[in-house]
DNA sequence: CTTTTGACCTGACAGC
DNA sequence: TGCTGTCAGGTCAAAA
């Protein structure tokens, strides 16, 4: 589900009404997630006041005294605020409960979201530590991807899906930004020109800001943490359009799958 | 080192 | 009304 355009949504939802709370009690109703969570994350954060809120790449980082919860949403994971009564519906695994009566509570069918304690310097996190760039920021660049790029053989699609090339750019936004840069999705990553990824950062940056500004995009279940949806799925140009005109010229948009990922592009605006 | 594949889960939907 | 197969906003870990 959330790639980070919905990801940064939810964390500017829930900011206001974290920062600054005590985290009174930490209920874990299914403890299975991608990877447990642990009863060592209940015993450390009980008590303790919520610093801050902030986000690196598809992780939501909720800072604490001496140590950080780390949140990532997975496939189909949603955080909303909710009263501390509200009823717990299928699938809510996990519940921060604060002082004040209302708690974050964590949704996610599919269990590949994680919820983990970290007394550890966030930039030696072993999940955190070998991250690409973020992608609005000004380090990333044309430079950076063209270099990073030298002798790969994978095909530009899933190198920018990568976490250590760039963070964020999950299956929606590679494919929309390719699109925009008019750049075809299989076409090797080492065999792209320094001219054509200073295109392709500026699409990349265009669609997750745009995307940011529509509140992310819902397919099917996506929600912010007010529990309502994003509106970026009407300005799609590729995604989940196979076989429809291309809004450009009117060719058929066509379906791959590159790395068990669907591909969508237009064969024609995109070479 | 890079690249590919399998694994983790539930739910929705198509086709028989 | 089943049942089976396929697909879905991710990404780590192991194999090649």
């Amino acid at each position: 589900m959330p790639e980070l355009p919905e990801v940064e949504t939810t964390c500017a939802g829930i900011a206001a009404h974290l920062t600054g709370k005590r985290i009174q009690r930490v209920r874990v109703y299914q403890a299975r997630l991608r990877w447990p969570v642990t009863a060592e994350l209940a015993a450390k954060v009980e008590g303790q006041h919520i610093r801050q809120i902030s986000r690196r790449g598809k992780y939501i980082l909720l800072a604490v005294a001496d140590g950080h919860i780390l949140i990532h949403l997975g496939m189909s994971g949603s955080l909303r605020i909710v009263r501390a009564g509200e009823e717990r519906e299928k699938h809510d695994h996990f519940d921060l409960c604060l002082d004040n009566g209302t708690c974050l509570r964590l949704r996610d069918p599919r269990r590949f979201g994680a919820v983990l304690w970290s007394e550890q310097t966030l930039s030696e996190h072993p999940l955190l530590k070998d991250l690409g760039p973020e992608p609005l920021e000004r380090n990333f660049d044309g430079g950076y991807l063209h270099a990073k790029a030298l002798g790969r053989k994978v095909s530009i699609k899933e190198f920018i899906m990568n976490s250590h090339v760039v963070v964020g750019v999950g299956n929606i936004y590679a494919n929309e930004a390719l699109f925009l840069a008019g750049i075809n999705p299989t076409r090797q990553a080492g065999r792209v020109s320094g001219e054509r990824y200073a295109q392709l950062v500026k699409t990349i940056k265009q669609v997750l800001r745009q995307a940011i500004k529509q509140g992310g995009t819902t397919l099917r279940d996506f929600v912010n943490s007010e529990g309502k949806p994003g509106y970026f799925k009407q300005k799609l140009k590729v995604y989940d359009r196979a076989g429809e005109p291309c809004l450009q010229c009117g060719t058929t948009i066509k379906l791959i799958r590159q790395g068990q990922r669907s591909s969508f592009y237009c064969p024609h605006c995109q070479k």
